[in-house]
DNA sequence: ATAAAAAATGACTGGTAGTCATATACTAAA
DNA sequence: TTTAGTATATGACTACCAGTCATTTTTTAT
């Protein structure tokens, strides 16, 4: 009975070529300036059709959403893999993180759009908590490479390995979020290069971390 | 000639007034979903009255914002006068925005939807001009308090006081951003109170910035 | 008392998220 | 092959909201 595989398959398929026509749309017209109309225009299907794929513009935004972490896990999870000792992953993961941002702004907005309306959402909505759940499993990885650091000696032995990587993880989303917003008004107003800005804040880290 | 000076202050009394409904429903509803109606109601005008004295119900917002930032200012300046020596007056101002986001939490969400449709917002718009203007003062005062602690040797003198204020204010804003949201979930999945996490940074930004 | 100016009103417009009765395409049994 | 049943797709329609504007009410100056 391959038919009903093969309609699966397609109903996947489709819904993918939803996603990626909303893609089109709200990268190109910004999040909010996108309509449901353009974006059933711009998938060939009428509005009603999208609506047979996800509940709503909410639900089709996450869905986004859940690709740009994805793409944001494979970066970090090849980061991590490279580097050798505990304090390089962990450089590593925040020199990822802030490839992501260059590299893909607008999943790079899309996930900070979510981090923003997190608290709005129904505390039961399935696409927002997998969204949460696999920004934890990223955290994890934080914790790991701290863990190796103490283990091989690169990091300071003293420090809580959950509690620094939450401190961690924290600290440098809110420089790349300053980094990427505020980009223009850095070296015109201050004169300061985002490299520069970026490499103060690791060698602080690294002062922090490693072990003397 | 009294008669346009009591006009003045009659108009400028109606837009506080208009302000604080605005607020009350903006606070209960949330932002997105108080309509100008509901303003309008509660204000007990009718909603053509509203748009005599703001241009957009985001104009309606950002005059909210600017309460917010006289506020965080306030708190600021107080925290700055009040501590001693430079380095104090770095921690006096971390803990003075901390405080901001736990007693003003409304405020708090208010200026960070700002922080995150400021992009959004149309280049030369006024209001949004002024709450930038706002900001930058903010920092100006970390970067008078560094060139205290080092003029005073409570911060190492290798430094540059700029760029460090820029780092410290973006890594700062990224922890209390995550202390706000993800309170429960620090607690809940990693068993971590608040305190802990907000002294743990603390004790990490000392480490960088005291001289030895 | 009256004309002019200022302030306030609310019905109206344009635009959007989400719905639903209807139509079309596909599948399975006779 | 026909037909009944099911899955998929449609777009006109509803409810709602930001912002407008012709009209009315209130205030001021003469």
């Amino acid at each position: 009975m391959g038919i009903a595989e093969r309609k699966e398959r397609e109903k996947e398929r489709r819904k993918n070529e939803i996603i990626d026509a909303a893609e089109r749309i709200f990268f190109s017209k910004g999040i909010q300036n996108a309509t449901m109309d353009d974006i059933a225009q711009e998938a060939e299907l009428s509005k009603g059709t999208l609506y047979l794929y996800f509940e709503s513009k909410l639900d089709l935004y996450l869905a986004i959403s859940m690709r740009g972490l994805e793409i944001l896990k494979e970066l970090f999870s090849d980061s991590v893999a490279q580097a050798s000792t505990g304090l390089d992953k962990i450089y590593a993961i925040g020199l990822a993180y802030l490839q992501f941002a260059r590299e893909y702004p607008n999943y790079y907005n899309a996930l900070m759009y979510y981090e923003y309306f997190e608290t709005d959402f129904p505390e039961d909505h399935a696409g927002s908590q997998l969204c949460a759940t696999e920004g934890h499993r990223v955290l994890d990885l934080v914790v790991e490479a701290l863990h190796v650091g103490i283990e091989d000696g690169t990091v300071k032995s003293d420090i809580d390995p959950v509690l620094t990587a939450n401190v961690l993880w924290a600290q440098t989303s809110g420089i790349i979020q300053f980094a990427t917003d505020k980009r223009k008004h850095l070296e015109k107003k201050h004169g300061i290069i985002v490299q520069e800005f970026i490499d103060t804040y690791f060698e602080m880290i690294g002062n922090v971390l490693r072990k003397t």
